[in-house]
DNA sequence: CCACTTAAGCAACGCTGTTGCCAAAGTGCA
DNA sequence: TGCACTTTGGCAACAGCGTTGCTTAAGTGG
């Protein structure tokens, strides 16, 4: 898609530190840069000259790399803009139908399929009843079977399948550890197991980054935030400098079973005072303005530690009743900023998605990296 | 130092996402690569084609990168390995005198100035009694005037001062926040004020991310670890992918008041139930297992939410009886890997360092750059 | 002594972004 | 209408990057 291929051109992808540059990498970079602008600048389009200006590179490099991308087909010129006193500007813009992406939302109940055009708009969508407990071979059949019904038309080249799932995974290998309830699941090799059943590249991760990564790429921010999930369960996608933070293992993000009351009730995972167990019991209870106050609490020690610049929230329970979680745990930041004596003003806002939220994300797993976004 | 100035060579620096590169930040992060497995081998050396190999490079263009730090004067050939059946390697060498940086490490009523080579071996070092309340100009000047006795000999090129203290402040620019007990402090320039005092580049930074730093140099890692301070006070420098973290306003790291404990204990802070303030409840009542408890709660915490690989721990308290620190951190990771059915053993050891630490982690502000160690 | 192996440099190359220059396409004033 | 000016963007030449192909250097081992 990219020219020559997938990127870093190097002899061996195994090197342990950091590795060594060459030209294929540096085109691929620079390229992945202008496209990821030119997704953001949309349907009004951006000229060569504000590339330029916003990657640092001469308008001469910008052009040759413009020619790069319209020979591949992912970038056309689409009119001109107003002239300021000389030749008037060439609008370019990104060519949606240059390429597809498959995001896979697998739920306890639920499956959600989308297919998104290279700007990330949704332009299929399939859902279908769902059961995680009906066994690993019979979940990847009928999630295959549904993704090759959304693919019928079969128009666009497809860039591969985004899966989006609850519970601990292992991202690097797209292998599954043990989903809660669904002890069935421990080590299914999912990647390996759908990717040879579409024949097409698969990715897998856990549905709160997936959600992270859909509002990274949404905002099209390079900075920092938490999306903190509050649904049957809690969780957090991390997102710093504009890529998921994942860990060493690929298994951060565990916001929930934070433990922020020692010796407080037992929680479902074994420990005792974690973030999900007050926060769930306080909602089971009707007490939602305490929920907000611990999710606040939580929020705090987010901001506190790693100095994030936004919080982020969603899940059905958020979504019940937007207000009162936002206004809860805004409190929460405004008291702790305050307390700091400063003003690092830390915004609260409801995550934007709706029901596809995870699934577009789940997309994005395929098509961000095409945009410099690394997988992190 | 690096042959053409400081790197990316782009016409602005302002880009606010991603920036472009071009052909001298390549070269530039090349070099940085080869001169930091260089220092990582030390006095052993390393010969080209293993930089070859550990850099995905072609053992050509190593040549030519070689040729130019020796023409730099920043590596020399010393000796040869043993034949294995052909031509012997040629062994390469850092260069340790190519390059000095001052750290200097401002405590409450201590100073500490180091000298460190490029290696990051300290070749002198001056110590001196402080008061900080002395205000902002007195300290200056006499934080000054120990940089200026350190370099009488004045031999090798300065790359300039790292300077290391507690309390928040402003990294990028630094501006000190306000430093616990000493409010005069609040909103000084002090990286301006000895820059203009000293006329060379001052670089500032919180003690812990000093120390976080010093160790991510010396284990050479590309990996993850939070460094944990427990002395008068409580805090942590964050590593992820081998660069300190320091978030959106460089203000990450706030580890000691992270609440860990809902509507518990006031803390001087203002809020109740930071980890700091049960954690230095029980060192003041001589309850250590208990202090140890609570630090690997907190520990805990930092693992499940950034899936990080390793905890060290430093600071006056813990090196008196580090033993039962580790031992109860360790317990407390042990038993929350257990909860999660797994073994992601992530050990914990006593951070090496000694009283020059911080000191010499102040040094590597200025030093790490140059192996490709970016602020972060 | 000679075949073989391994290390490293030389020369040519393809490709990158850059520089210098010029054509295209507007505005604005006389 | 004409002309000076501004701005955009491409063409051509270029320096410099890592790569490729080949040669030279310097060992081992029969």
């Amino acid at each position: 898609m990219n020219g020559n291929g997938n990127g870093t051109g190097n002899r061996n992808g195994r090197a342990a530190g950091a590795s060594g540059v060459n030209l294929l990498a540096l085109r691929s970079h620079n390229g992945a840069l202008v496209l990821d602008l030119l997704r953001t600048a949309g349907a009004a389009g951006i000229s060569r000259l504000e590339l330029a200006d916003r990657t640092g590179l001469t308008p001469q490099a910008v052009s040759k790399i413009i020619a790069r991308l319209r020979t591949d087909g992912l970038v056309t010129e689409a009119g001109y803009r107003a002239s300021t006193g000389g030749k008037p500007r060439t609008v370019l813009r990104l060519v949606p139908d240059a390429g597809h992406a498959v995001g896979l939302h697998l739920d306890r109940d639920a499956l959600t399929a989308v297919v998104c055009d290279l700007t990330g708009a949704v332009v299929g969508e399939r859902r279908a009843p769902l059961h995680l407990g009906a066994g690993a071979d019979a979940v990847v059949e009928s999630a295959a079977q549904e993704v090759e019904g959304l693919l019928a038309e079969g128009d666009a080249p497809l860039l591969g399948v985004g899966v989006a799932l609850p519970g601990p995974l292992d991202h690097l290998h797209g292998v599954l550890h043990r989903v809660t309830g669904f002890p069935e699941w421990e080590g299914f090799p999912l990647r390996a197991a759908l990717a040879r059943r579409l024949r097409t590249p698969v990715v897998v991760d856990k549905d709160t980054n997936a959600a992270a990564l859909r509002l990274a790429v949404a905002l099209a921010t390079h900075g920092s935030f938490a999306y903190i999930h509050l649904g049957t369960g809690l969780g957090a996608g991390l997102v710093f400098g504009g890529a998921v933070h994942r860990g060493a293992r690929t298994r951060a993000g565990e916001f929930g079973h934070q433990v922020i009351q020692l010796d407080g009730p037992l929680c479902g995972c074994g420990n005792r005072g974690c973030i999900e167990a007050l926060c769930l019991a306080a909602v089971a209870r009707g007490d939602v303005d305490e929920a907000a106050r611990v999710l606040g609490a939580g929020a705090a020690n987010l901001v506190g530690l790693l100095d994030i610049e936004l919080v982020l929230l969603g899940g059905r329970t958020v979504e019940e009743q937007p207000d009162v979680f936002v206004r809860g745990v805004g409190a929460m930041l405004d008291e702790w900023a305050r307390l700091q004596g400063e003003e690092p003003y830390v915004p609260v806002r409801v995550a934007s998605g709706g029901s596809l939220g995870v699934a577009e994300g789940a997309a994005q797993l395929l098509l961000a990296p095409l945009f410099g976004r690394a997988d992190g």
